[in-house]
DNA sequence: CTTGCATTTTACCGGTCGGTCAACTAGAGT
DNA sequence: ACTCTAGTTGACCGACCGGTAAAATGCAAG
């Protein structure tokens, strides 16, 4: 019931997780390099964490907070007219890569996408858990999508697939400039997403 | 010189690994394991790589040879009109991913997706090798364009990056796929790849 | 029959993996 | 003062990691 954590060892250890789960991917990072990372002792950690998968939950988890409370938000803001949401997140997400890549070296992607294609075949518990994040990912596009019919600034069409298929595209974009370690094909390809359109079904 | 190779245990070896990287990815996939499911000894092993990293290497060409000769060659047939080569793609893609499913489980994705996301922070010349096959992919859904351009079936546009943003946009959709270990969302959001469209820059 | 080379076998290396355990410390509640 | 418990420590576990080395095979060319 404390409103302060007795200590801070648990975000300590969450916050080195974090970013070498970023920059290197679940499997080639040990607890043992978490741990000296954090300051922290191999038994304490598992004091704080069942298992390294607990962990990862826990990153995932803090990852989603970055998003939900950060440039995600922004983007998102129901006060900005809707088809500039989309505008703004592509950017958002452009200056993101682009800031990691000059800190790093690398562009290091999406988190969620990462760890997606590398352990969804092998747990369903951290899949079940990503997946969650791109459902709500898929939402900020469907209202949107939905409030920009209902303004008349575009057509109507199916605003759940194509907000799903928008989400698609910015993961496809954002493998594809990892894989050239070159973030300005965000800034190339980003702005297409708008082009993507799934009619209604009909009758 | 010899046209039949002396042995099949390379190919045995690359056989074993191409399934377990495929469906459990690189590194949560040991030496040991490949050998002991191709029937052969570690020491063989390392007679034909020099190490992990050459064995994967030779994984993405082979899988790269699977999808030269196999059904993207078909796709992409020049006798094809040419928007009809990117729906049959998007089919082949579902079909393959559905068969796939159905066999082992489990929706794998796309090998060269998965294994960028993986490595392509920590191995420049696996990241190069597959920004190879990604340039390659990319210029047959450019070959389409262009030709669909020249026949009038769509209207003129930038087609390298309208090929681009295609190819990341199939990515993405299987990213998606596998988060939720379900090939139909191919089938449901692939068609709108055509919908894609980057104009050419204008001045 | 012999030489030579590709292939295979077997045993081994140091290091790291995720995870466990029992002992210890410190602070809060009674 | 006593107890309870959250937190911490450091040693330890068996298994596995990628990779090495040397000796044994088999086979083909001379």
């Amino acid at each position: 019931m404390n409103i302060n954590s007795p200590t801070d060892t648990r975000s300590r250890i969450v916050a080195a997780a974090k970013s070498r789960f970023h920059s290197r991917s679940y499997a080639n990072v040990g607890i043992q390099e978490i741990c000296e990372n954090a300051g922290v002792q191999k038994g304490s950690f598992y004091h704080f964490f069942p298992s390294k998968r607990d962990l990862a939950l826990a990153v995932i988890d803090d990852f989603a907070d970055d998003w939900a409370n950060g440039f995600v938000a922004e983007a998102f803001d129901p006060a900005l007219p809707p088809m500039e949401r989309i505008d703004y997140l592509i950017d958002a997400a452009y200056f993101w890569q682009k800031a990691i890549k000059e800190v790093h070296g690398r562009m290091l992607g999406c988190i969620f996408g990462n760890l997606t294609l590398e352990v969804s075949t092998q747990d369903d518990i951290m899949r079940a858990k990503l997946l969650a994040i791109f459902t709500l990912a898929k939402s900020r596009f469907k209202d949107a999508l939905d409030q920009a019919v209902v303004e008349g600034v575009i057509a109507p069409l199916d605003s759940a697939l194509t907000a799903e298929a928008m989400l698609a595209y910015l993961e496809g974009v954002i493998l594809l400039a990892k894989s050239q370690n070159d973030p300005e094909l965000l800034y190339r390809l980003g702005p297409a997403i708008k082009t993507l359109r799934i009619e209604l079904k009909s009758n």
